[in-house]
RNA sequence: GGAGGGGUGGGUGAGUGGCCGAAACCAACGGUUUGCUAAACCGUCGUAGGGGGUAAACCUCUACCGAGAGUUCGAAUCUCUCCCCCUCCGCCA
């Protein structure tokens, strides 16, 4: 959510900022005159309330004197209907207001380049070579078959299409990534949370979830919850309607989690394999942040995240993403893809995003200044680092041999206790 | 799931209809005192939203004592619903 008070004062810049979204500039007219209206309810109310007082405290003082205070009484009965009725309507119009502003997206960055859609991200930097492979390169949906890691046709039986089941080697690969990811990021100074794996609405409305996604989310309709589409959610939600001192921050959260995603509307394309399931493992990045230090943090993050490809010798491009294709609450974002070379394509395994103070408004996480005075909000960030299925992909189809066998990058070895699968 | 107890400011905790945004203590911050430290003493010490003020300072109003609704001229205080925490019982990994 927006601040109104940058509405108030620099309509234009939030009304050029939405429209590089490719949103409805619009939307900023009706939130400053639901405003306006706002104010102006809440000001007759408040006159009333007010007198309300006033007049409550005459009575107790006229009573303590033993007078009588029934004339003062009857002239302030009804007074409580008509303030009940303003209240009814402020709160109208505070809906209405607070409606508009979670329909308004955060503004882009001004390094954000201007764009279209996802034609315009700009590749921004490059590591590794495609491997060379002198043999028809297998995708991974034919190695994990023909090696036994993951058993699809029976994740499906047991719950249904994209819940794979992770299988020996497999589920050992899986096991290994995410312990890798974990150290990689506790010696990173990141400090590690196992989270719950459903949340409330609560939650799901401060990372931004709730109310536009819902249908992206799996519910648990008996008690109100949602199964975590990532980390980011439980993660970021941690410190909601807190104050913290300055001193605490930055604060730099992981975490692993399954991550539930119903993918409604994206059947079809794009859905062989590991490249789209709806429960997927990945290890997060939360990190909240001084105002000031937000800007860098994201480069430091996306930094992170780059060591890890490369610790796995995978081949990737850092995409800087294009005012367009950005999300609804992000200022700033690279998207770092890895090469697939059965695929012989480019797959998303990180996102990395600032989000400024804009989550931070939701989820009311402010800290307070060392040197005094009011507290402000934090700016919020997230990074995946990484998610595992497109890197199980990336990396079968990377480290694949003639025979059909895979041999596991050094850095994972520790991890798996094996050194080459099949 | 059943029975009982409870949710008050950063913390402990008082407050059963008006003078309560809320005692007291602790913590924190500023100051006085002090050779230094400690102690003592004085002061400040919630959040949000309006209005005023050129802005900061500041002044002023309103709301908030788990959440929502109700009773009343007036609610932290009484009533109802819900949420959460604790204790005991049951069930259970």
């Amino acid at each position: 959510m927006l601040d109104i008070k940058i509405l108030r004062e620099q309509p234009d810049l939030v009304r050029a900022g939405i429209r590089r979204k490719r949103e409805d500039p619009s939307l900023v007219d009706k939130a400053l005159e639901l405003d306006l209206q706002r104010r102006q309810l809440l000001q007759k109310g408040e006159t009333l309330k007010s007198r309300k007082n006033t007049v409550s405290a005459q009575v107790a003082a006229m009573k303590a004197k033993k007078e009588d205070a029934t004339a003062v009484i009857a002239e302030m009965r009804g007074v409580a209907d008509e303030i009940k009725m303003l209240d009814e309507e402020l709160r109208t119009a505070e809906e209405a207001l607070r409606s508009v502003m979670l329909q308004m997206p955060n503004l882009p960055d001004p390094s954000v380049p201007d764009g279209t859609g996802p034609e315009d991200n700009k590749p921004i930097a490059h590591w590794g070579e495609p491997p060379v492979i002198d043999f028809p390169p297998k995708p991974h949906w034919d190695l994990v078959k023909s090696l036994g890691l993951i058993d699809f046709d029976r994740g499906t039986k047991v719950t249904g299409a994209g819940f794979p089941v992770y299988v020996g080697k497999g589920a050992r690969l899986e096991r290994a990534l995410i312990s890798f990811f974990l150290d990689e990021a506790m010696h990173a100074g990141y400090t590690e949370l196992l989270p719950p794996l459903m949340v409330n609405a609560d939650s799901a409305t401060g990372t931004g979830q709730l109310p536009d996604k819902e249908g992206q989310m799996y519910v648990v309709q008996s008690d109100g919850f949602f199964l975590v589409p990532t980390a980011e959610v439980p993660v970021t939600n941690f410190y909601r309607d807190e104050i913290l001192p300055e001193e605490r921050l930055p604060v730099r959260l992981c975490a692993y989690t399954p991550c539930f995603r119903r993918e409604a509307g994206s059947y079809g394309k794009d859905v062989r394999g590991l490249n789209r399931v709806h429960q997927f493992n990945k290890v997060e990045l939360v990190n909240l942040v001084h105002p000031t230090a937000s800007a860098e943090a994201l480069e430091s993050m996306r930094a992170y995240a780059e060591s890890l490809l490369r610790k796995l010798g995978l081949h990737y491009r850092v995409l800087l993403m294009c005012a367009a294709d950005l999300g609804f609450t992000q200022t700033k974002k690279y998207d770092l893809e890895v090469w697939s070379v059965g695929q012989q394509r480019w797959l998303e395994v990180s996102s990395i995003s600032n989000f400024e103070s804009f989550q931070a408004r939701r989820l009311n996480i402010r800290y307070r200044p060392a040197a005094g005075g009011k507290p402000e909000m934090v700016h919020t960030l997230n990074g995946s680092a990484l998610a595992l299925p497109r890197i199980v992909a990336a990396l079968l189809e990377h480290y694949q041999t003639p025979e059909g066998k895979v041999v596991i990058p050094s850095a994972l070895h520790a991890f798996t206790g094996f050194e080459v699968i099949g």
